[in-house]
DNA sequence: AATAATTTTTAGATTTACCTAAAACTATTA
DNA sequence: TAATAGTTTTAGGTAAATCTAAAAATTATT
């Protein structure tokens, strides 16, 4: 159907339309891609010419309702092949992105539907995404940066915004793995690192990494 | 390290240098990846600047020790896949050929390794060919084509030498999978059809299917 | 051994996904 | 609003893997 390389322009457009508003710029894509504004610029026509993004010269792009089901089909065989190599095969959450990038370009809709059931239909994968169902519905999360919560408040992390090995070894050292709850105890007004309570333990977590934790805030009572 | 293209070269040329005695030829590589003659040449030349192949114009070529490993290696990847795919995701033994020449081509050996220990260490795959090790070693096994046998012999299916879904679910209609107890009843001289008996029923089979069913006969008491 | 048939290689193009450098456009800001 | 900074596109090229058609080499047949 898609290539290889069309598949990994899509998904990337979806992921920064998620983040950022308005449409998709051309450098942002190319960061995300590690490539050239210039071969983007070339994909773009092609994506363009496919029906798969709306292109307006120097305006930047948007998925169409078409590219927007091939990026999210991506997105679950991804998240779907975490979940197995976790799972059943007893990877860490810090060692499977990398191989899922290769595995979520795998061409067949009748695996995806019995890896799925395999797995006993998870919602969320090892990092804590939602993982969309084969319509594409999924339920978004409704999480917080850490490092915007005002002090005092508690919450339970339900998930990172980057799926490096380095960040997810750092953060499984710290103990702040999913699932587990926490307390804002204080803001440092020097480098906006922020202080934790984690099980009564006193934990300080830099602004960097504390803008790739989500976090789940406690029901005011 | 091998592209996707470089990895299906060495595994036809494996798979030719397997049942054909000699060097293998050019035409021979195009048929088996349904190629030109041209380009094969052109990647046999590049597949002997890295040292994968032995080759001499107009002459075949042979895997270096290299090349043959590199080749054991994709076809233990796509065996133990076709294994995953028919144990753990409820595949039948006709549907898994396709999904796992992409499967094949995931690089990873720690997945592979783990995913060997998953399966638990199996020696064959659903097809009955041998499943190499981490070391590519494995046991080839004394089979005899079903075509080739006298009158009046015994044997057991072990496997199959074509792995087409046409074929594989005429099999399976026939009843005659892998593990089943045959005796050759007779070999018809019009057009070579062998009868077989087969829990006591009489099943007739062309000399074409009979070609691609591998056996092994029964020990002379 | 000469000729014919077959196989293989070369020559020259094409497609996809990249690249660099320069030109064109848009946004900023003085 | 004009200059400047930043972004995006175009122009022209490369590398990998294909192709067709023609030339060269090998093998088979008289
Ligand atoms: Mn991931
Ligand atoms: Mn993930
Ligand atoms: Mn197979
Ligand atoms: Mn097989």
């Amino acid at each position: 159907m898609h290539s290889f390389t069309e598949e990994n322009y899509l998904k990337v457009i979806y992921h920064i339309s998620q983040t950022e508003p308005g449409t998709v710029q051309t450098n942002a894509i190319a960061s995300g891609l590690n490539t050239k504004a210039a071969s983007v610029t070339d994909m773009l026509k092609k994506l363009a010419d496919k029906q798969l993004i709306d292109y307006i010269k120097y305006q930047g792009v948007t998925l169409t309702e078409k590219g927007k089901i091939a990026a999210i089909k991506v997105i679950r065989k991804h998240r779907l092949w975490e979940v197995f190599l976790v799972d059943k095969l007893k990877f860490r959450w810090d060692e499977v992105h990398d191989i899922a990038e290769e595995l979520e370009h795998i061409n067949s809709s009748i695996l995806v539907e019995r890896l799925d059931d395999f797995l006993g239909f998870p919602k969320r994968d090892p990092h804590g995404d939602p993982i969309p169902d084969q319509h594409g519905n999924f339920e978004p999360s409704a999480h917080i940066h850490l490092h915007e919560i005002a002090k005092g408040k508690k919450g339970i992390i339900i998930g990172v915004s980057e799926h490096s090995s380095p960040f997810l070894i750092h953060l499984e050292k710290l103990g702040l793995t999913i699932g587990v709850t926490i307390a804002i105890d204080g803001i440092t007004a020097y480098d906006g690192s922020v202080e934790l309570l984690v099980n009564d333990q006193k934990i300080n977590v830099s602004r960097k990494v504390a803008q790739h934790i989500l976090v789940k805030l406690e029901e005011a009572q």
